[in-house]
DNA sequence: CCTCCGGATGCAAATGAATTGTATCTTAAA
DNA sequence: TTTAAGATACAATTCATTTGCATCCGGAGG
């Protein structure tokens, strides 16, 4: 359940509508949003600019993960309780729609990766393309 | 060995100077390349609209495969030999240093990962954000 | 070697995502 | 209630990428 009050203030963060707004509608969806959507949603409430300045704000504060579709686009998600600021544990698998493009967190870790000598990973992520559940039955 | 004038051939492109000299500056490097960079390497001798045409063809015809950067930036190194115009097979990791924002090919293949129900994968993108060998050092 | 067609290139302009600057407004704390 | 730090809105800009169209050139056929 989430609870943008309450998200706002464990990370230091004031409270005004236009946060909880995004916030909410993040919430409601399960695949992840991309900002051009947002700002279709969200366009009449809240200016793009501020709309890109609380996704950047989210981010750094380790509140909504992001992650790049096929067009370079940037999408978002909430985080797993987990993440702080300092770092994102969201290492789960990403599917990314083809056909309807829409982006899916699903319920499955990345596999440990052994990196190479001398470079040093802080994240890591994996991001599947194909068909999605919907678009399969259409 | 990369000869140009046999990758085209092999995919019946028609060869230009233009086509030959991305494919020479893609190979230079064993880090993935952008538009950007290639158009400040290339820009006195092709056009900007060109690059970006010989890229994508590059790509559908499976000579070269993409990753997206952090800044949603597209990234082009060469294919492994196995990969054709129907199918992508450079399933390999990709690393993308964080400070100098290069973008490496590790030689490491992508663990298989089971899909959820309904959700039909062809192709899967695993991206390791960190520090480089060569930022390590400096 | 010459002709000629289709695909390739170059240039101009447009699109779309994201950022920057700045003035104004609002939250939260004194 | 006052007030300062921080948020928001609006305008303008940057940067990657795409589209339209006229021109050019590679290579197949004569």
């Amino acid at each position: 359940m989430i609870d943008p009050a309450n998200i706002l203030k464990a990370h230091d963060l004031k409270h005004t509508k236009q946060r909880v707004r995004v916030l909410q509608e993040i919430a409601l969806d399960q695949s992840a949003v991309s900002q051009p959507e947002l700002e279709k949603k969200l366009g009449k409430e809240i200016d793009r600019v501020t709309l890109y300045r609380i996704l950047n704000t989210y981010e750094d504060k380790g509140i909504l993960h992001r992650i790049m579709d096929l067009n370079g686009t940037a999408n978002y998600a909430i985080c797993s309780s987990s993440c702080t600021e300092h770092h994102h544990h969201d290492e789960h698998v990403h599917f990314n729609c083809t056909n309807c493009l829409k982006i899916y967190c699903l319920q499955i870790s990345i596999p440990r990766i052994k990196m190479p000598e001398g470079f040093k990973a802080n994240a890591i992520s994996s991001i599947a393309y194909g068909i999605c559940e919907k678009c399969n039955i259409a």
